[in-house]
DNA sequence: CTAAATTAGTTCGTATTAGGACTAATTGAG
DNA sequence: CTCAATTAGTCCTAATACGAACTAATTTAG
């Protein structure tokens, strides 16, 4: 395989990564959270209250990870953390009726946000970009050789 | 615009992201590197020496952050960093060159190691994908706008 | 030329990241 | 039931990441 197209298009990649980044966290971090934050945040908004396990399982957050960001949001006020009343070792993390209202009023602002970069892009256009990015991300994946675990599911930042 | 699809489409994008960084990470992690110390690497190694802020603008590392990768790859024995005989604020970053070396035997490795990635797709599939993601970046690609500078090039990672 | 503005790098504070060690609770095998 | 293996969360370390404050050197304006 010829080394000039295969790396052009993991450049392209990186770039839009990059300014996927750029542009949904320029709106989060104007409503003082953190990706993270708000990732946790909008799991529990769309998905209700659930273990930090679950919460690894739905964001790209590791458990290690999750306590101090799970820490953060408890300071903040808009979660809660109570022990599992089915298993000793857990607990249910919660939005608290403040977490919720931030949630309902940054979400909807978050996917219009998103949603104007698309604005002037045909459906078809956005289609056939989706399709080529789960073919790559097919070419991509490791396969069952790999000695970490793998992201489970995806990020619901958005 | 239909939520749905462009929220497909950046949950695509964030998974090929990861599948790429998951991919590249475990080849440059095996060589005892860490994403940054070797995005480093390979810039010295192609570019030749650099200031520090010619650093920063080759690679994803910001200027705060890139003061400790320095050090560390300095604690490696790889680069070495003498004052800039044209500049007093700055300096010059070269490989050693055991840093040389390195670079030589674990760029190629890895430019085969991503390649494998793309063994089983068609050329014109991977051209098809580079035009949706140049398309991608530019409708995410934040305006001028922007409160915070934009990354100016792309890594060199790859 | 001299004061002001800019620039290059470093340092600092807060947050995140991965991974591994650790604790406590639960589950499974015999 | 009882001990071993698993599992859920926490804590720890090393390395980033970003932005802001800071120092020193350089450039620019007047």
């Amino acid at each position: 395989m010829e080394q000039t197209v295969f790396r052009a298009v993991l450049r392209e990649l990186v770039h839009c990564y990059q300014a996927f980044e750029a542009r949904a966290g320029a709106h989060i971090h104007r409503q003082g959270l953190t990706i993270p934050q708000f990732d946790i945040l909008v799991t529990l908004g769309n998905g209700g209250g659930m273990t930090p396990k679950k919460l690894v399982e739905h964001t790209l957050i590791t458990k290690g990870t999750l306590t101090g960001v799970i820490d953060r949001l408890l300071i903040k006020g808009v979660i809660s953390r109570t022990p599992s009343p089915v298993d000793g070792r857990s607990y249910v993390i919660q939005l608290t009726p403040k977490g919720r209202q931030l949630f309902e009023r940054i979400f909807p602002d978050h996917l219009a946000h998103m949603s104007q970069a698309f604005d002037h892009l045909q459906l078809t256009d956005m289609q056939k970009i989706q399709t080529g990015l789960n073919t790559l991300h097919h070419a991509l994946k490791l396969e069952n050789n790999s000695p970490h675990e793998c992201r489970k599911t995806w990020p619901v930042v958005i």
